[in-house]
DNA sequence: ATAGAAACATACGTGGCGTATGTCAACTCA
DNA sequence: TGAGTTGACATACGCCACGTATGTTTCTAT
């Protein structure tokens, strides 16, 4: 037990960024206190400021986490997809169903780049968009798809995907806005194909 | 002077908003100090939470007024463009360009959603959105663009041209990053096409 | 074993929001 | 036309939350 420091460092880190991820997609980041968040995580506001900098840094640590799973998510859904295609409509489609938790919605597409600014400029440098990209990459390898910015195409997709999600969260019906969120969403991407069908 | 009241009431909610504005777009919403903000206007904050209950109401009004400037814009261009596929790729590109724009950027793009929630429960209803989803319905009417919900395919584009904007803005060459941008822009749209060029 | 450091707790100051109360100018009606 | 009343705005107060400065305890290193 030589680092019996680092080790409760890195449980109470966890711990605080569980509570976080409550608070922040219950109250929103702002109306969070950090009270309340580390009085729940069984801590004080010391150990926050002390692991994460300010509140800041909390969410962007909690940020990172979400955005790390979202990738995770993606990827296996587009693995399970092929390698082709539809692969990239998969992950478009997942982006969007993720999206509809609020934990995704308010504490990643709404909170984090208010408070953290462009995604692009994060230092977890946005995963979700990795993944898009090299995806593109391989069709764009293979002649699939247009001779376009990877990246670019990549932004202009997550983006659309994130708007579809926010308004069927907001719609009274999420099931049929859902469904014609990624019809749009699929209709749109051929605009990428070489030779459409 | 029938009404002398009513007339300076209406003086002192402009100077609220643009004071607001400014705060806003170089502080951001939460930042903003509404004592700093109304002292700029040459007023308090009592006249302040008369006319907007509190700091998300005034936030509200100067999101209206941008949003209304931005879809004035993108229909002047729109227009200038005719009335067919271009007029569409035209106001696409505008958007794209208009977010640039340190106000529109920060106050509606980032911090609006944020602290109102989703756009499409704004009470100005996003006329930006409105503007696109009619530029598609007439498309549709005409048998430019295949069979899809047209607010689905405006949400889309929208989302798409507001992160490329966020891109752009945050980019270090944001020239380049444009033409990227406006490129890939004009290859997704082209998804909804009847009859691919 | 002791010294030092690090992780976390406690205590304090500051600033900002929202509300309750006060005031004065403008409108109304006799 | 002038007194009463309304309402737009100012002033004053309380509360809460963040961030920092200081204290305390536990682990590690020599």
């Amino acid at each position: 037990m030589a680092n019996k420091r680092a080790q409760t460092m890195e449980e109470n880190r966890a711990r605080l960024i569980a509570a976080a991820r409550k608070a922040f997609a219950e109250q929103g980041y702002a109306a969070a206190s950090m009270d309340e968040l580390t009085a729940q995580a069984g801590l004080t506001r010391g150990a926050l400021y002390h692991n994460f900098g300010d509140k800041r840094g909390l969410l962007a640590a909690v940020v990172n986490q979400i955005d790390a799973e979202m990738a995770a998510r993606a990827q296996e859904i587009a693995a399970k997809a092929g390698n082709g295609w539809e692969a990239l409509l998969a992950e478009g489609a997942a982006y969007i169903e993720m999206a509809l938790e609020p934990e995704v919605q308010r504490i990643v597409l709404l909170d984090g780049p208010a408070v953290l600014g462009d995604p692009s400029r994060w230092d977890s440098q946005n995963k979700c968009l990795e993944v898009t990209i090299s995806t593109l990459e391989r069709l764009l390898a293979e002649d699939v798809v247009k001779p376009v910015d990877p990246e670019a195409a990549a932004r202009l997709i997550n983006g659309a995907a994130l708007n579809a999600a926010l308004w069927v969260a907001a719609s009274d019906e999420p099931r049929e806005v859902l469904a014609k969120a990624i019809d749009a969403f699929r209709a749109l991407a051929t605009g990428l194909l070489a030779k459409p069908a």
